[in-house]
DNA sequence: GTCGCAGTCTGCCGCGGGTGAAGGTTTACA
DNA sequence: TGTAAACCTTCACCCGCGGCAGACTGCGAC
């Protein structure tokens, strides 16, 4: 038939398609005009074709990639069934774990009770990293929770900021953290030492403190955010968490203090808590 | 405290945004770093800066644009409660809207019965268009449907081919039509006319043949797939489609058969259904 | 001091599936 | 023959980065 001689255009009209999706294609090998007038330029194509560009337009619209759509063209005129289940399966799966994403994200923002801040909780998972060796200089206590933690901070701070030290240059060189000696949560009697990495000399007046080196090494990470009172219960999921996985501690807990009290607001506090474990074993 | 100093790397770890990340948000204005070293280019970010970089870290995770983000952040700064529930519930609608959208692809994947051809069926959507007005010749006649078809086409296309008009290089530019000029589907005794667009000169032997220019306009317009044989149930879909949103028929019913039974197998067949309507009154 | 290496810098390309604009031909219809 | 519409190529842009190249810096160790 003489009207087979299709331009660009009306071609689109057909199909649906736009004329730069078409070009595109064209580039891509994917629906190649039957006529490419050299001198032109100009894209003619035939009525034979409108069913390829058709069932691309349908494959597209089920958000098949332009690759996929090429293999699935080609296994259908292929009678090749097993490759176009295969990749309606793959397909089918990508959109339920999509689905089942935004659904997670919908039931977060759903929540009308939640603020930014409890938002972050629930997104917020523990992980594996690494963490350097680092020198540090810490003092020791034992006592309530919080009393010995606000006992033994200003001590240490105020070895740090000694005239001598800070002619020396001393330097900070990490965040203030905490480390925790028991095994179990105790409230009463602690035994924990507030510990800051340092680098340089340190002149040290106080005999409880002690400068060492804090190994390195995998730890298991969560990162709190608001109120220091509300710790424990950020120690309550990243010990569910180790529990599920199976992850021995092999060393002292830590508190690392990311932020500073005086400098932003209560809610804004980051605490990030530390599990050290051996994940060679694994 | 003299730990205020973090190169990206180390803010990369806490607030776990990338590096590459850190620094198109520091482009986009987004979370600058408190200190950049002229010198050196180095960016050195604070501890009052996490809970902003832990932030943006959430409500990226959320589908969040870095927009949006800047906005909400901006937004909780100035306590300004209404634009973060505006933006919250955008998102939630978009989120609902595109997991309604995957979840109808779902079902269509799901149809183990599912050929292409049937696939197309469920995309394909009747839609307005406008056609162009056209020069045609048609032969008219009255009988049942595809018997009537099938007498007038090849009498359409003597014409068509006849040596004096093939001399005068008569042109067809685009695909056969029927015209319909019943109101209700008779099957016995429709009254139709095949019809095809030309140009140039045409030579006329038949008396029953007729040129005139068939009007254009705005048509409800539906793309079947398939054998002719199944063209009453794209019919009444697309008779639905205009019940439902009220489109008043002013013209002819057409069928336009966009490729040619002789060159794509039966599947692949496809033919435009079209209804003229006034928009304008809408 | 000075060596080495890890960290950091800028800048460019690429992804997917196109859209939009600019500026130049060609075609189609009167 | 004119002119409007269609068509061509090429470049830039979208989003949120990742990857790489090549150059510089900072810090600890010797």
């Amino acid at each position: 038939m003489a009207f087979d001689r299709i331009p660009i255009g009306k071609f689109s009209l057909i199909t649906r398609l736009s004329p730069k999706a078409l070009r595109l294609y064209d580039d891509r090998g994917l629906l190649v005009p039957e006529v490419k007038d050299l001198c032109t330029g100009y894209r003619y194509y035939t009525g034979a074709q409108i069913p390829r560009g058709v069932s691309i337009k349908t494959l597209c619209g089920l958000g098949f990639t332009l690759c996929e759509i090429d293999v699935l063209l080609a296994a259908k005129a292929e009678q090749d069934a097993a490759t176009i289940t295969e990749l309606f399966g793959k397909r089918k799966w990508e959109i339920r774990s999509e689905v089942q994403r935004l659904q997670q994200i919908e039931a977060i923002l759903a929540n009308e009770a939640a603020s930014l801040e409890s938002i972050y909780m629930s997104l917020n998972e523990p992980l594996i990293k690494n963490v350097p060796s680092q020198r540090i200089v810490g003092k020791k206590g034992t006592g309530p929770y919080s009393e010995t933690i606000s006992r033994l901070m200003p001590d240490l701070c105020g070895q740090l900021f000694s005239e001598e030290n800070q002619k020396n240059s001393l330097k900070i060189t990490g965040p203030f953290m905490t480390l925790y000696y028991d095994c179990e949560y105790r409230e009463k009697d602690a035994t924990l030492e507030c510990v800051v990495p340092i680098a340089g000399r340190i002149a040290l007046s106080d005999p409880a403190m002690e400068v060492r080196n804090l190994p390195g090494g995998n730890v298991l990470s969560l990162i709190h955010k608001g109120s220091y009172s509300k710790l424990h219960e950020a120690w309550s999921r990243i010990g569910a968490f180790a529990e599920e996985r199976e992850y021995i501690s092999n060393g002292l807990h830590r508190e690392v203090y990311l932020n500073d009290p005086q400098e932003v607001s209560e809610e804004d506090l980051l605490t990030e808590l530390q599990i050290p474990v051996d994940t060679s074993a694994k």
